[in-house]
DNA sequence: TCGCATTTTGCATACGCTTGCAAAAATGCT
DNA sequence: AGCATTTTTGCAAGCGTATGCAAAATGCGA
């Protein structure tokens, strides 16, 4: 615990040069010759000296911090993404601050307010809905807001998503082809934009061949109610033969529900299909048939976007689609020649 | 994007007193007059004033952020940790700046090095080690280090885990109760201290009984190692009747393997046990038998300890050590009368 | 060698805040 | 009311760095 901060003005001194040249020699664009970049060089490893981010942040106004607004992380997508992103961030030289939100709005008003108090140069938002107030708070700040995996409508914001009306669309498809006489679907929170692009796309597919759904529920997004709704839809005679459920989250529950509460084997009574392919989908106690989305790009574009908007300024809000793909499993039933 | 800062000066002005005045209004342990107070209020809130927390950090050299450094977040218990360490840090005013790390050591002092650059307050490390010399560094700046789960014979260092030694010990009592004759564990990582401590108490348990172990393997914490360790293991005559294996994570591998590639029943066949109590392990499709590591107290702990040593400058590093719990479940055969 | 264009360097200031110090205001006491 | 004490206030210095500006140093061509 010795707690000795060695500055700018310590190299300087010992390099036997102006504190303004250790600054310029720490600085990526500034100019300084090869021999005083040289004598700094030494003295500054011979003291461990490193540059204080925040001292330079005052002065640049930019402090290298993106901040993370993040409800839950039971969910394994969450987790996932947090580790690409961070990653990501950190090879351009950035870092994450995370901010934990309940879903309620003043919470997340708090948070914002925390946000700001750090000045971290941009945010990412990921399963947590802004409100336009708050966004409006943000940009009068000038710090761009990206929200990740969540849509709204407010054209200054800027979001990634993948597709997801084509993806509840084409599982739709999919288990219309696969022969089932009773589809039912335990939807996301209708509350998110997902939540509803999903089952508004799934109730389009159905719809374009002139079907429609046994049966609609909310299942949050969480565990107990996705477990509730599976009892409430498949705990009766004319329960349905294949469910779409708005997330891997919910099928996991859904499917132990089917299979150790109500006995009913999967896919042979029940096809079930999900939305994400997080890894557990793809072990095979679960093995379950799902909508792919590519968190890498995801995380890709996300960073792409944010970091343009910071260091160019490229101030135009982008709402970024990318396609998901049906992976196919063997927890729902495969259509004859199937073919994406 | 208007970038507008207002500043305590801003504040000042408006409120007609100093910009000292305003600064001590909003410091906690400073006088003002409740009129000043009323008025400094009154404007920030107008002007919509939050105090800089870097600035406030350049002189008083905290800036209320924990580093984190992680390896990963595919196992389960880590994400959960996370959140509820962001969780408990946030109530205390402080904030999680996210580090992600290899495992080469070369990774972590570049990490370490960006750690000091933000002047972090302290240092969680997480699914990580540090070497004895990076340690002295973070110890020469000044910021303490603890490590959660995960433990290092360095006496300066503070760690926070569950006795290790003790739940490994435990569950061989347990599977010896059990009437088990081949019982086998799948190591966690030999290089980590969790991983030789709960092995070394399960070979203790079984020797307290005169057994050994019908064999050890080391599955480095990884699904597809645990899965090749159990296909070495299982995949011959003499397989073994019981395995424990070394975090919950590599569990659900071995159960897979076991299960749909070797078609054994569990317990009918091979009683299994986990260790860490992730959520999952409760979800009836494994249903693992395993020792509960109780994470919110782990979290309690390690913020405790890490504010005070920030907070008060009790300097006195900790080795702390929960006990966890054995939870019996449906992976492995629980005997007659079993308590505890 | 000298003059000119170009780099490199140091000085000084600023970023937004906290805090020691001394002056000013408020308070309590006789 | 008058004085001693306490509280409140403003001033100014500083935290560690970046950067505009002018002065010094360098490079180049003739």
């Amino acid at each position: 615990m010795a707690g000795e901060k060695v500055t700018s003005m310590d190299v300087a001194r010992r390099a036997g040069v102006s504190q303004s040249a250790v600054s310029r020699v720490f600085t990526p664009g500034a100019s300084a010759s090869p021999k005083t970049v040289a004598k700094v060089r030494k003295a500054a490893d011979e003291l461990g000296y490193r540059p204080n981010v925040l001292a330079r942040g005052l002065i640049t106004g930019k402090t290298r911090m993106i901040g993370l607004v993040v409800a839950y992380l039971d969910n394994q997508f969450y987790p996932v993404a947090l580790e690409l992103l961070s990653k990501a961030l950190q090879e351009r030289g950035y870092h994450v601050l995370m901010f934990m939100a309940g879903n309620a709005t003043e919470d997340i008003s708090h948070i914002v307010d925390e946000l700001l108090d750090y000045q971290v140069d941009g945010i990412v938002t990921a399963s947590v809905a802004m409100t336009n107030d708050l966004t409006a708070r943000c940009d009068t700040a000038g710090i761009p807001v990206l929200m990740f995996n969540r849509g709204q409508d407010d054209p200054r914001l800027s979001e990634v998503t993948t597709d997801n009306f084509a993806g509840g669309r084409q599982v739709a498809r999919f288990l219309l082809a696969g022969g089932h006489a009773r589809i039912a679907h335990i939807a996301g929170w209708q509350g998110s934009s997902t939540g509803r692009d999903r089952a508004a796309g799934f109730l389009a597919g159905l719809a374009d061949a002139g079907r429609e759904a046994h049966a609609v529920v909310d299942g949050m997004y969480h565990r107990d109610a996705a477990m509730d709704a599976a009892r409430q839809l498949f705990d009766r005679p004319d329960r349905p033969d294949a469910v779409f459920v708005g997330n891997d989250h919910m099928a996991f529950a859904v499917m132990d529900v089917l299979r150790h509460e109500l006995g009913l084997s999967i896919p042979g009574d029940v096809s079930v299909v999900g939305y994400d392919d997080v890894p557990l989908a793809a072990w095979p106690a679960y093995d379950l048939t799902t909508v792919r989305q590519p968190v890498r790009r995801m995380v890709a574009e996300t960073v792409d976007r944010l970091l343009a908007r910071i260091e160019t300024g490229d101030t135009a809000p982008a709402k970024i689609r990318i396609p998901g793909t049906l992976m196919l499993r063997g927890s729902a039933r495969i259509p004859q020649g199937w073919t994406q």
